[in-house]
DNA sequence: CAAAAAACTGAACGCACATACAAAAATTTA
DNA sequence: TAAATTTTTGTATGTGCGTTCAGTTTTTTG
């Protein structure tokens, strides 16, 4: 039992290692130039071993992109868990989707490709879906009950749409800072509603 | 000059086939699955042919790249020219987006796949630039003289990026119509105005 | 401390690809 | 029509890749 456990760490160690050498791999060289022999150097190991943990090395892709996906998720999720009204939820919510730190040219560019590539994977597609299901979800947790069904799923297409297209932009490099795309998505969401149904909001 | 001419058009013909054979290609596997040899054979001719045409396949693709984002640009010029007030060139821009017939699932993938290899490739990423100068510039010669500077620039980011935003999703298969997709772009930026805005616009 | 098991190595293999090129076919020229 | 030129072919070449695996080192077991 001793060995079962120490065998299962060293194992939970040796992928995360190349799991997060494959990330930098993927944030240095792109999609395309992401090679087994360069993930394993830059995991300052030998070329055979990515087989020896991982199936291969669509495996590592896979893994890498929900690792990333999860750490998103998790950044709305804490946000999401301390607001008070609906209106702070929201505010939770676009915060979220802009994190310090992860909202960079190279991240973004990861993502895209991985969205690109979403036509061509189903696996990817499948993580794709989930992410989407998530803010929507989220998002109707702030409208429903307020707003009407329609309206609520405009707004969350406008918001959703343009979070989106700032992470593209982010990804050719264009100085967005995470604080000004907040307060410009923010800013579409408060034109977008009535006074009096921000004011719900804000209850 | 009867042989430069012909040879010319031949020249000219078989550069053409082969980029719209590639945009098939790119269409049905692909940036990854684009390869030379795919490319031929989809245009009828032989795997060698490629070469004498063109530097190399990195060529042909640019070509591609060129020429769709050309057709986008004269879609927006053309609806442009017929505007009478500054509200009908506002939309005529935001429809010249989304037009009919090329705001699909696969052609929206592939413009995606451009942008993600914009990070690596210097030719795609001038090609990026000048396509949103040109957009940025077609929504100044809406707002210019209207709207202060920094007004005019927070709008004009949140419709660019929106409609980034739409084609990322459509890119996914989302079922986003260009007459949805127009309605909603135009719905925010009307309610990114004053009614006083809005009046002058119209004028 | 052996014996056994796990972890790791690096060379080798097969495959897919872009490109080059000599030869062939088609076309133009004189 | 014969020579010259352009156009096209299909094979050959070299490169880079993912994966395999026999063997080596390290760690665990008894």
């Amino acid at each position: 039992m001793t060995k079962i456990a120490f065998r299962t760490r060293i194992e939970d160690l040796r992928r995360r290692e190349l799991i997060q050498a494959a990330h930098r791999v993927f944030m240095q060289h792109g999609l395309g130039g992401m090679t087994t022999k360069r993930i394993c150097e830059e995991a300052g190991m030998s070329a055979g071993i990515l087989s020896y943990y991982f199936k291969g090395k669509e495996d590592v892709l896979f893994a890498m992109v929900r690792l990333n996906n999860r750490l998103l998720m998790e950044a709305v999720a804490s946000g999401l868990a301390q607001a008070k009204t609906r209106w702070g939820r929201l505010q939770a919510i676009i915060a979220g989707n802009f994190p310090e730190g992860l909202f960079e040219p190279n991240i973004a560019n990861a993502w895209l490709s991985v969205c690109a590539a979403s036509a061509t994977n189903a696996r990817y597609a499948r993580l794709q879906r989930i992410f989407y299901a998530r803010l929507q979800s989220n998002l109707a947790s702030v409208f429903r009950d307020v707003l009407p069904d329609a309206r609520f799923k405009q707004i969350a297409l406008a918001l959703g749409t343009m979070i989106d297209g700032l992470w593209l932009r982010r990804a050719t490099g264009e100085a967005l800072s995470p604080h000004d795309s907040i307060a410009l998505v923010l800013a579409v969401a408060a034109a977008l509603l009535t006074e009096a149904e921000r004011a719900q909001l804000q209850a």
